[in-house]
DNA sequence: GCCTTTGTTGTGAACGTTCACAATCCTGGC
DNA sequence: GCCAGGATTGTGAACGTTCACAACAAAGGC
C-alpha cells in the first residue's frame, strides 16, 4: 500500500495546469500536452535542434519550466546514445596516486559533461574480477582502469573488447606505439633521476624499498639500478614494501641498524615518511645521518619534518590525459589527439644531503641547513 | 561510413549458432531464440524466478553464456525498477575527510550491489548548485550529499523532495530527531575531550585554528569555547584558516611569533601539520614549547615527527552508516534501522605535552621523551 | 473420467526517448 | 496565381526490458 505505486493508470491529465508532483516525473509527453505542441518538437527542443521556430521553442520552454521536467536518461541510453559516463576501476580510492588520478579523471570528466563512477576492485581473483567489470559495464558507458598493481593487470584483461576503455599503466607492456589505450608517466626516469641525485651527493650507493608493482621489475626499480650501474655503484638487493607509512617505518627500523645505509630512495612518499619517522627514532638524523627520497610529491610532503626531497609524479594530470584520450576514443575511431604526458620532477627539499663521512665510520652530527 | 552502424536492418538471425560479435550486443531476444523459448521466459531465468522448470533454465543459461548476453540496464531502468546505485556529491575528493567518506561509502554500496557515482561541485553559485544537482540525479537513481562546508550545504537544498537521499553533515539543524535523513559525527564532544586534555597539561589556555565550516559557530569550534569556559580559561580570538597543511604553516608561523601561545588545537591534521612545521622552522620545539592537537587522524598522523597528538573522527564508518541509512530509505520507508554512529577518540601521541614554564618567559629546551 | 488447482510458458503492452520519414506551412520567383 | 524549395511540425517505429494476464499442461480430489 505503500507511497510507491505510479504504475496502473493512464498518463496523467495532459494540459493540466501545475505541479503533476508526487507521482510519476513528467515525460516529455507531459511536456507536448502542456506546450500543445507534438513529443517530437520537445524532444527537437531539448536536443538544441536548431529548425524549431522561436516562439514554439519559448513555449515549450516554460512547459518544461513549469513542469519541473528532466529527460529520462534510461530512455536516451536504450534508444542508443552514447552515455557520456565513465566508471573508474581502481584498487584503492585512499592512496596517493590513485586518489589524484580518480580527482583528474573526474576533474577532466566534469568539465566534458561526464558523469563518473568509481568501483573499487579489490580482490585478484579471476572470477570476482571478471564480475567486478561486467558490473562496472552500463549501456553505453566507458572505462577507465587504474592498473598498477597485479590486480589492475586483471582486470584490465577481463574488459570486453568492444567496451570503450582507457587505462592507466606502470609502463605499456610491449610497443610503446600511440595506438594502444594506455598512458603512463615515466617512472624510469623519475628513478634514475632521484637516483642520480642522491650519487651526485656523495653516497656510495642508494637503497631501494619497492612498492608493489604490475610487473616483476618494475620500472621505478629498473631505473634506480640502471642509474646505479651507469655510475658503477654497488646495487643492493632492493627490499619489497608495501604502499603505507607503517610498511616504510618496519623498513626503515631495519635499515637503520645497518650503519652504511646513507641514503634511501622510497617507492612513494609513504613510504619515505615512514622511514623517516624510523630513523629519527633509532636515533639516525636525516638528513645528517640518512638521506631519503620519495616518489608522488604529496601535499603533506612539503610540511614534513624535515621537507621531504621527492620526485613530483602529477597522477591528477595524467588522469586528465587519460580522460581527454577515452574522450577522442569515443568519439572519432583511429585518430587520437596529441597529448603530453606530464614528466617526473625530482623536488629537491631537505631530506637528502651530501654524505658526510666518505668512508670512515663513528658518531656524526648533523652540518648543512 | 565508419564503424559506426548497428542501426538499420533487421535482427540478427535467430537460432544461428556462435559468437554474434561486433554487431549489437546480444539482447533477450537473441538468448530467447537460441533457447528455443520465449523472451519472457529468460527474463525470469535472469531474475530468478521460482516457476521455470530446471531444464527450461539449464538450456537459457547456456544460450546466455554462449551469447556472452548482459541485460541492459537502460531498458531495466526504463521499466521502472531501481537503479541501485548512489551519486556522492562532495565539495572534494582529494581532503583527507571526503576521501574517507568516499571510501566508506563506496565499500557499503559495493558489498550492496550498487553503483558508486562521484560528482564534485566546486561551485557555490546557486544556478550551478542546482544543474549539477540534475546531472547527478539518473533514473531511479539516489544521492548522498557531503554537506560540511557552505556548498554542501546549498547542494542540500537543492536537492528535489522525490528523490532518495542521505547527507553528512556537521551538526543536525534543528531538531535531532531520528527521522532526519542526516548522519554526523559528535564533532563538539570530539573538540571539548581535545581542549581538556590540552588543560589537563597544565596550559593555561588553547588556541583555535578554524577550518571552513557550513555554519557560522561550527561546532568543533563551539566545543573547544565550551571546555575553555568551563575551566575559567581566556578565550582567544580563534583564527579562521583553509583545509591544507599550507594555511596551517601560515597560521603557525603568526603564532610563532607569540610567547604566550604554548597550546594549539587544529581544525584538522593537515592544519596542525602545517602549524608543527612553522613552529619547527621558528625555532619552536614540539611539544616541548607549544603542544599541537588535530582532529582526524589521518594515516600519516602516527608516522609524524613528533607522531601527532589528534582526534580520531572515523568518516570511513560514518560513510558506511550514512549508506546502510539510505539502503533502508530507498527499501521501506518510514523506519530506520538503528545504526550506531561512530564515536570521536582522542588519541594520545606525542605532539603534544606538558606546560613547561607555568608563567615565566625566557628560553627553554624541551624535556620528556 | 471430470473438474479444480497448481505449475509453467507465451502474448501484448508499456516505460521515455530518438530516428526516419511524411506532412504541412511559408516565402519568393516567375 | 502557381509551384519549387526550405523551414517547421507531426506520425510511426524501435531500443530491451518487465508487468499483467492469458493459455496450456500436469497433477490431484471426488
Amino acid at each position: 500500500m505503500a507511497v510507491t505505486g505510479p504504475t496502473s493508470g493512464q498518463a496523467p491529465p495532459p494540459g493540466d495546469g501545475a505541479q503533476g508532483r508526487g507521482l510519476r516525473p513528467a515525460s516529455i509527453l507531459d511536456v507536448a500536452a502542456a506546450a500543445g505542441v507534438s513529443y517530437q518538437t520537445v524532444s527537437r527542443v531539448i536536443n538544441g535542434h536548431p529548425n524549431v521556430k522561436p516562439a514554439t521553442r519559448e513555449l515549450v520552454l516554460a512547459a518544461i519550466q513549469q513542469l519541473g521536467f528532466r529527460p529520462n536518461r534510461a530512455a536516451r541510453l536504450l534508444r542508443g546514445g552514447l552515455a557520456r559516463s565513465v566508471t573508474v576501476l581502481t584498487p584503492n580510492t585512499s592512496l596517493y596516486g590513485y586518489q589524484a588520478a580518480l580527482q583528474g579523471i573526474e576533474e577532466a570528466a566534469r568539465a566534458a559533461g561526464f558523469a563518473v563512477g568509481v568501483r573499487v576492485v579489490e580482490s585478484a581473483v579471476p572470477a570476482e574480477v571478471a564480475d567486478a567489470v561486467t558490473r562496472a559495464i552500463g549501456p553505453g558507458g566507458s572505462l577507465i582502469v587504474i592498473a598498477y598493481d597485479q590486480a589492475g593487470r586483471m582486470t584490465l584483461d577481463a574488459v570486453p573488447p568492444d567496451i570503450p576503455m582507457m587505462a592507466m599503466v606502470e609502463a605499456p607492456a610491449s610497443d610503446p606505439g600511440p595506438e594502444r589505450p594506455w598512458v603512463w608517466l615515466d617512472d624510469r626516469k623519475a628513478a634514475v633521476e632521484a637516483t642520480r641525485y642522491l650519487l651526485s651527493l656523495g653516497h656510495s650507493t642508494v637503497h631501494y624499498l619497492a612498492i608493489p608493482s604490475s610487473t616483476h621489475a618494475s620500472q621505478r626499480q629498473a631505473g634506480w639500478r640502471e642509474a646505479l650501474e651507469e655510475a658503477g655503484a654497488p646495487v643492493p638487493a632492493p627490499r619489497q614494501c608495501g604502499w603505507t607509512p607503517r610498511s616504510g617505518y618496519e623498513a626503515g627500523q631495519a635499515l637503520a641498524t645497518d650503519p652504511a645505509v646513507t641514503a634511501v630512495l622510497c617507492g612513494n612518499d609513504d613510504l619515505a615518511l615512514g622511514v623517516m619517522r624510523a630513523m629519527h627514532a633509532a636515533g639516525r638524523a636525516i638528513p645528517g645521518d640518512v638521506s631519503v627520497v620519495g616518489f608522488d610529491d604529496m601535499p603533506v610532503a612539503e610540511f614534513l619534518t624535515p621537507p621531504l626531497t621527492t620526485v613530483r609524479l602529477d597522477f591528477a594530470e595524467l588522469g586528465r590525459v587519460c580522460f581527454a584520450l577515452l574522450l577522442a576514443l569515443m568519439e572519432r575511431k583511429e585518430t587520437l589527439p596529441h597529448v603530453r604526458r606530464p614528466e617526473p620532477e625530482l623536488i629537491i627539499r631537505e631530506s637528502a644531503g651530501r654524505h658526510q663521512l666518505p668512508r670512515g665510520s663513528g658518531m656524526t652530527r648533523a652540518a648543512g641547513t
